[in-house]
Parts: structure tokens; sequence; C-alpha cells
DNA sequence: GTCTATAATCCGATAGAC
DNA sequence: GTCTATCGGATTATAGAC
């Protein structure tokens, strides 16, 4: 196939950034055109409406989850340690893709669920492989959706002021500390 | 000081329950009027403003979140089984108030970061008092998070379809047993 | 206190020039 | 492929009757 326009990827880009910086009331076709330093007219020759936009939106997340369930499936640490790592990564264009469309689920795209689910389907699955234990799996998918959930709310305000690092105290190499030792607990022949 | 107007309260539950089941966008003063049985009029005498209605539902929260935290501290079974069973449950009053300031959060309106702020930090100090190791309370707050993410998508759709359980194994007892291994794990002499 | 207009602005989408 | 101009409908807010 011939290159895709660089139009349309730096439009999708535009979209994804106003939507989890500033929210699907301020990610309007105007905004979304003049982020991506294009016309409205030109947006709309790419993507003819706006529920085209949001679809294109989620075409590319499917595309980057096949790629991210690959890297983290050949992790040299494990999927684990890819999976909370990448969680608490705010600046990846993953996680900015991921995260839009979190945004878009909450909206008016309750089709954007299906993408989302998929995704984390996909990396339940390798987690569950390597830990064995499904109670323990859960319990590292709800921290890695934790480590999501302050990522984006980061992302947002637009300052990234940098806010206090975390409430509680520890960093990533503790977290992944303790989830090794969680791990051990219910699999004693690790 | 006299009963304040019953409207003004069924006003911010619909304003609250727009915001969670159809996101920002949907969430207009005359899908918010509507929903609570008012005319547009009347909803703007008690809230001159959209960004008002913002700052009312705010002030709930911070409201709410006091009660909750005495709520919390007095818990028979602790601090943490009360925050993680309160996290896994999307049909408390609570529970939809703190969605939805977190979309407000998400959206135009930052400041609402400093009403969920402080509600997390008074939770996390809670756990923290009990629990005695930093980086276990971390883990136990990301996985209420987690439960609150997954609780606030169940929540939209509108259809309420009831999706599948949990992907990964495991009921909220089993979770609360494991996180009560995870504190034995760092804290020999509990 | 609550309502019905109505004004002013914003948003999505179309038409057509280049 | 990208642009400007513009229409119709939605959204916030105001004015004033009841």
């Amino acid at each position: 196939m011939p290159p895709p326009p660089a139009a349309r990827a730096k439009v999708l880009e535009a979209f994804a950034t106003l939507l989890v910086t500033q929210g699907e009331r301020a990610a309007t076709l105007d905004a979304v055109a003049a982020e991506a330093g294009v016309s409205k007219g030109g947006l709309l020759y790419h993507f003819g409406s706006k529920v085209a936009l949001a679809e294109g939106l989620m075409a590319l997340l499917r595309e980057l989850t096949a790629a991210d369930v690959e890297t983290m499936r050949a992790w040299p640490a494990g999927p684990v340690d890819y999976f909370i790592r990448t969680s608490a990564d705010s600046d990846s264009a993953f996680e900015l893709v991921y995260v839009a469309v979190s945004r878009l689920a909450q909206g008016s795209y309750p089709q954007a669920r299906g993408a989302l689910d998929d995704a984390h389907d996909a990396w339940t699955g390798a987690v569950l492989e390597v830990v064995g234990d499904p109670v323990v799996t859960r319990a590292i998918m709800l921290i890695g959706d934790g480590l999501y959930a302050q990522a984006s709310e980061h992302f947002a305000g637009g300052t990234s002021a940098a806010s206090a690092a975390s409430p509680a105290g520890g960093s990533i190499e503790d977290l992944l500390a303790l989830i090794d030792q969680m791990v051990a607990l219910r699999a004693p022949r690790g």
C-alpha cells in the first residue's frame, strides 16, 4: 500500500492529545484542526465526519495494541514487568492513544469499549500465563489500571506541574518487588 | 439553616448521573434540566451558570467525602476492607459523585482535581495507619483505583448490560484475602 | 421560584475555489 | 488535497411574565 498521508496521522495525534489534556468537550473539529496545523476543511477531507475521526482513533488503538502485546510477550523481564512499567509511563504514544480512546468510551462512543477490552484481555492473558493464580493476576491488572488512571490525570491539566510524586511512598521498582513477593506467595514453586 | 430546596439536590444528582453515564459532552444544561424534571430557567435560578453548577458538584463531593472518611475510620473490619469494598461498589451515591467529579477534572475544570486529591489523600492516610508499610499502602490504593475505574466503566453505556464479571477470576473476598497476605508479608508482627 | 421566549455564540458539516 | 465561506442546529445565558 502507498504511504498514508502524513496529515492523517497528525490529525489523529492532535485529536488524541486534545481528548487527553482537555477532555471530550474541548476536542472539537476546529480545535483538532488548529492543533494539527490544518484547516477544518482539510481535516474533513481525511475524516468525513466526527464519528469517522473517532473510529479512526479506535482503529489506531487496535493497531498499536497488536504491536504492544507482541513486545510484552517478548519482554526480557517478563510481561508483568512490562505491563507495570508501561502503565506508569505517561510519555509513550501508546499510552496517549489508549487514554484518549478511554475518554471516547466514557462519552458518546460505547464501541470504544470493545477496543479497550480487547487490549485489556490480551494483557491479562499474558500475565495469567506466567503468574498462574487468577486472583494474583487480577490484583496485578488492577494495580496497572490504577497506574493508568494516575498517569492520565497527570496528562491532563495542561500545565503538567509534575504533581506530587506519589501520596503513599515507593518507586516502580518497590512496587515490582512487592508484586514478585505476591506472586511467590501463591505459586511457591515459581 | 432552612432546609435547602429539593430542586437543588435533584439538579446536582441529574448532573452527576449524566456526566457518569453519558460523559461531559452530553451533560448540557438542557439535558440536566430534563433529567431533573425542571426547566432550564428553573435550573439557572439555583445555579447561575454552568461553572456554578460544576462548583456545586465539587462542593457536594467535599461534604460527602468528610462523611465517607469518618465511616471508613469507624468501619469494624478496618479501613482497607471498607476502601476495597466501596471502590468496587457502583451503586452508592458517593461513588456516583466521585466519578462525576473525576469526569469534570478530565475536562474543563482542573479545580476538580483538588477535591479528588483530598479524598484520595484522606483514604491513603487511614490505610497507611493500619498497614504501616508505604509500598503495600500504595499497592492497596492502586487496586482500589483500578476497581473505581472498572466500576465507572460499568456505569457508562446506559444499557448496563452487566458486562462480563471479571476477566481474571476472583471475587472481592478473594482480593481482600490476598491483600491480607500482602500486609502480613511486610508487617510480620501484625 | 419556576416558567417561556429569545439573544449570542459555538459546533458539525457542505459547497465550491484553488 | 487543502483551503475559505457559509448554513442549520445546538448550547449557554439573559429578560421578563407568572
